[in-house]
DNA sequence: TTTTTTGTTCAAAAAAAATTGAACTTTCGA
DNA sequence: TCGAAAGTTCAATTTTTTTTGAACAAAAAA
């Protein structure tokens, strides 16, 4: 076998490693890859970074590296910091997981959960359309079923959080 | 406003609110969305139904049936049935919590965490080639930091299962 | 055995999501 | 006030994911 050719895991540096590592994270919580790689880097370095240090060093565009910012911020897993007092912005990666799985849980999870809750309202409502009666009380007892489910879900989050906040 | 130009919401007959529900929660959590209408289907019917009945009142390809049974099957979210003593498969949606979390996390969660693992495995031994000692003691730290959240997640998913096994 | 029904597979097509980059806005310094 | 640097926006493009449907396989009925 010829040394360059060696599988790629062998020649990777850790902040190489740390960006692959996040940008998997991401696409399994259903973000951007290019996110999870912003964050990577963030977090893979020692001082801050500016925009134009990510995009030169993850090889994305300016547009992406706005974007990724800009959802990074929303989720709190990101801040801007003072650094070199310089009039560019410059940003660091948070480390705390109770603020990650808070911004996410708050960006992420509550809106579709809310959307869910309203949807099954409606559901509820157009129960008098149902005219035939074994029909109807079959619907009933599942969304009585769809019902249970949720508000353990409710309960879950809170739990959740306690949980990661050390 | 003429009445027909209603919102489609007013017109949804309870199994297509049910069908929309699950497809947008399958969206949710990253499967596609004729999965989601396929167990949405089945959890509307009172009895079981064939994969002929989903290509029908789904208006999907037999190929989107097969595959997508095939996965709420792995999920432990859809079962085979006997019925009417018929040759053909009738299948029906799993209603248990405690079953379908369980089977998302034996599928989608525990593979991801896994590879996760073994990810973190791998930078672990790569701080070796970390020559400069301040950064590579910083890396030493932010690995930590992960290794924490690591096993915060892996001691909440029991946490979780326990939680919702009623 | 042959035909019909049922179900699977997978390459190709379609649809959805992410990314780019050029035009635009904002902000600061000269 | 003007020009340059920094950042945002969004239509167009690229990439990824999902869906289709035709060919194939399995199994039962004829």
């Amino acid at each position: 076998m010829h040394p360059s050719d060696q599988p790629d895991t062998e020649k990777l540096t850790i902040d190489q490693r740390l960006i692959s590592f996040f940008r998997d994270g991401a696409k399994i919580v259903g973000l951007p890859a290019s996110v999870g790689e912003i964050f990577g880097l963030l977090f893979a370095s020692p001082k801050p970074l500016t925009m134009a240090d990510l995009v030169e060093r993850l090889d994305i565009s300016k547009g992406s590296a706005s974007q990724g910012l800009k959802m990074l911020r929303t989720l709190g897993a990101v801040r801007d910091v003072e650094y070199d007092n310089d009039r560019k912005g410059y940003f660091e990666a948070d480390i705390e997981l109770k603020k990650l799985v808070g911004g996410f849980i708050r960006e992420q999870v509550r809106p579709h959960m809310d959307s869910g809750t309203r949807k099954l309202g409606e559901l509820e409502q157009d129960l008098d359309t149902v005219s035939d009666p074994e029909l109807r009380a079959f619907y009933e007892n599942r969304i009585k079923i769809i019902q249970r489910w949720s508000s353990k879900a409710k309960l879950v989050l809170p739990l959740l959080q306690k949980f990661l906040g050390e």
